[in-house]
RNA sequence: GGGCGUGUGGCCUAGCGGAUCAGGGCGAGAGGUUCCUAACCUCUAGACCGCGGGUUCGAAUCCCGCCACGCCCGCCA
């Protein structure tokens, strides 16, 4: 209903405006700070004072005379404070709300008939995923959630480097060495027992004697070489490796979970012949210039070439990514690219490029995060450096485990948790924490990983949210027998009305941060419908309301509260538990 | 050297032009459970919003300069 009424604001600030002959570019609507209880408020007096020859507070006391909210079912009245417009909400706007919030899906948006491609993580097949990388996957699974909630038909793409040199590398040193001569793998699990041929192939070509180095350079350059060709055989080997090592990553990112409809291989642009397209359109264009034994696509506001093909005829990451972009833009009304800050300068070409060879730039957006360190420094696949994102998770829920069998020994409520609801609630606690410690965040603000700051279960954090959620269902299971009843003329109390316009803002919260691809502002929300429905909880009795018209209306507020709990917890990614 | 990003109480973080308290949380101190789960709640202490200018009726928010930190500036991906 705060779509609605937001309309409503915006049309009936207008529709002043335009009887006085002012401008309407900008309504001044914003939200009001907690004290206040309307819906939106609009700072317009500010603007329009001078125009109207008084101050901002006679201007607003003028406009709000002027606005007539009859038309407007939602909107109760408009009253002017100071210099401000408050628009409060009518009665209809809760009940509406209440009724709306029922449904399974409530803050789930209309369809909008588009689609739209998210591209996340995309970590090279070389090894385990570490937790310099877990903010992509988690990100960018939450971007995708927040799209579909918006209304997108979302497809979501892990796009595969399988062509470079250090899949080569890979390749040749699969092949070259025998798993005798190997450490024991960190874990029983493909991408761990194949991440050792690749460091031990790095060491190789780093401490082995000259000749050797030269020997095994000439057989990656074959495989280099091979790929490039379309041959066949090459291609085999290659995917053996990489379809390997992916098929454990695929494991790890689906503890998250991070799920997608389709792995696109870049070895795909190679052999349809689209990267060679690029390629002759780029060549044709007026800003290609050939210089140092290589093509390069000069552009007006960045000053460094793109280099697109090698003097041996040979194409590069990001001529291929052209392709693949091509592609997206073939299949998809619109991309969205969730990458790592050191891909900025490359993610600016790749999209200067799109537009010079004819795309439209405005379909493509990315969301750019900065990268987790370890406080020693950075984390690497190739040196084995860093803190992989299946221990991070395993210590999680072991220390979630922990918690959970400390309460049981003092748990009022006599439920019965067995065995395997420990393990439920230790994995969805444990998983929930780190996955919102990461999306409530910022994703350009720099993150130093530090254990018992990611692994908090206090306040702020997912168990905070996802314990509102359990006793939403603990309160539905007491009031077994009880009807709900949308009487929102019942709920009149202030936890309660305070509850239900937060309930009634989910909606809002989603176009928002859908619009600007922010899912931290959905975390940011989880926060404020959890203390609203802490306030009512302990104000408002449910099951031992002194009436049942009473318990009837405020049993159907707890469902409404659940399921707007519950979607914004799914959009982040965050499970929400039936008990904890 | 150039480009991009970040800088909010001891620590983490929201806000990114508007409402005489700059919200939360952690940590510190004091309380709360005969009542739907205390992974909760209430109260107290703690901030010249990196520094200096400017624009504006109004700046944590915009502009300029400086400082600190991160990332990038490869015929790697």
């Amino acid at each position: 209903m705060i779509r609605p009424f937001r309309e409503s604001v915006e049309d009936a600030v207008a529709s002043a405006l335009r009887a006085r002959g002012l401008p309407t570019d900008d309504l001044g609507i914003e939200e009001p700070p907690d004290d206040v209880a309307s819906v939106f408020a609009s700072s317009i007096a500010f603007r329009v004072a001078d125009d109207l020859g008084t101050a901002p507070p006679q201007a607003a006391v003028s406009l709000a005379a002027d606005i007539d909210t009859e038309p407007h079912e939602y909107v109760e009245r408009v009253e002017a404070t100071g210099p401000y417009l408050n628009f409060f909400p009518s009665e209809s706007y809760f009940a509406d709300t209440l009724e709306a919030a029922q449904a399974a899906d409530y803050g789930s948006l209309p369809a909008r008939d588009v689609s739209v491609v998210v591209e996340h993580t995309s970590a090279n097949p070389t090894g385990p995923v570490h937790v310099g990388r877990a903010r992509n996957p988690i990100i960018g699974d939450a971007v995708a959630n927040l799209l579909e909630y918006a209304g997108y038909d979302v497809d979501r793409h892990y796009y595969v480097n399988d062509a470079g040199r250090q899949i080569a590398v890979f390749t040749w040193a699969y092949e070259r060495f025998e798993e005798s001569e190997l450490p024991d793998p960190a874990r029983d699990r493909e991408e761990y027992r194949m991440v050792r041929y690749y460091r031990r192939g790095n060491e190789f070509l780093q401490d082995a004697d000259p000749e050797a180095v030269e020997a095994a350079e000439a057989e990656i350059e074959a495989i280099l070489r091979g790929l490039e060709d379309g041959d066949e055989e090459t291609y085999e080997r290659v995917s053996e490796v990489v379809d390997t090592v992916l098929g454990g990553m695929k494991a790890c990112l689906g503890r998250l979970p991070a799920a997608f409809d389709e792995f696109v291989k870049e070895t795909r642009f190679m052999r349809d012949g689209s990267t060679d397209d690029v390629v002759a359109r780029l060549k044709a264009h007026e800003n290609a210039v050939y210089e140092n034994d290589a093509w390069q696509f000069t552009f007006e506001d960045i000053d460094k070439n793109l280099v697109f093909l090698r003097a041996d005829g040979t194409s590069l990451y990001t001529t291929r990514d052209l392709a693949h972009h091509e592609w997206k833009f073939d299949n998809y009304d619109r991309a969205v690219t969730v990458l790592g800050e050191d891909h900025k300068l490359q993610a600016r070409q790749l999209k200067a490029a799109l537009s010079e060879l004819g795309n439209d730039p405005e379909r493509l957006d990315t969301v750019v995060y900065s990268y987790v360190n370890l406080p020693e420094g950075k984390m690497s696949t190739r040196r084995g450096t860093g803190v992989q994102l299946d221990d991070l998770l395993d210590e999680s829920i072991d220390r979630a485990r922990e918690e959970v069998q400390a309460r049981l020994e003092d748990r009022l409520r006599d439920d019965d948790l067995d065995g395997a609801d420990v393990d439920r609630i230790a994995r969805q606690v444990g998983v929930g924490a780190v996955r919102y410690d990461i999306v409530s965040k910022q994703p350009t603000k720099a993150i130093t990983f530090e254990w018992d700051r990611a692994l908090d279960f206090e306040a702020q954090s997912a168990p905070y949210v996802q314990y509102v959620h359990a006793r939403c269902r603990g309160i539905e299971a007491e009031a077994d027998g009880i009807d709900p009843a949308l009487d929102a003329a019942a709920l009149s109390g202030d936890p309660e009305r305070e509850l239900l316009a937060t309930v009634a803002r989910l909606p809002g919260v989603v176009e928002a941060a859908a619009a600007d691809r922010q899912p931290h502002r959905i975390a940011t929300y989880t926060r404020e419908i959890a203390d609203r429905f802490n306030g009512f909880y302990r104000e408002c009795p449910v099951v031992t309301a002194s009436d049942d018209r009473t318990k009837a209306a405020r049993l159907a507020l707890v469902v409404a509260a659940r399921h707007t709990v519950a979607n914004a917890l799914e959009i982040l990614g965050v499970e929400a538990p039936e008990s904890m």
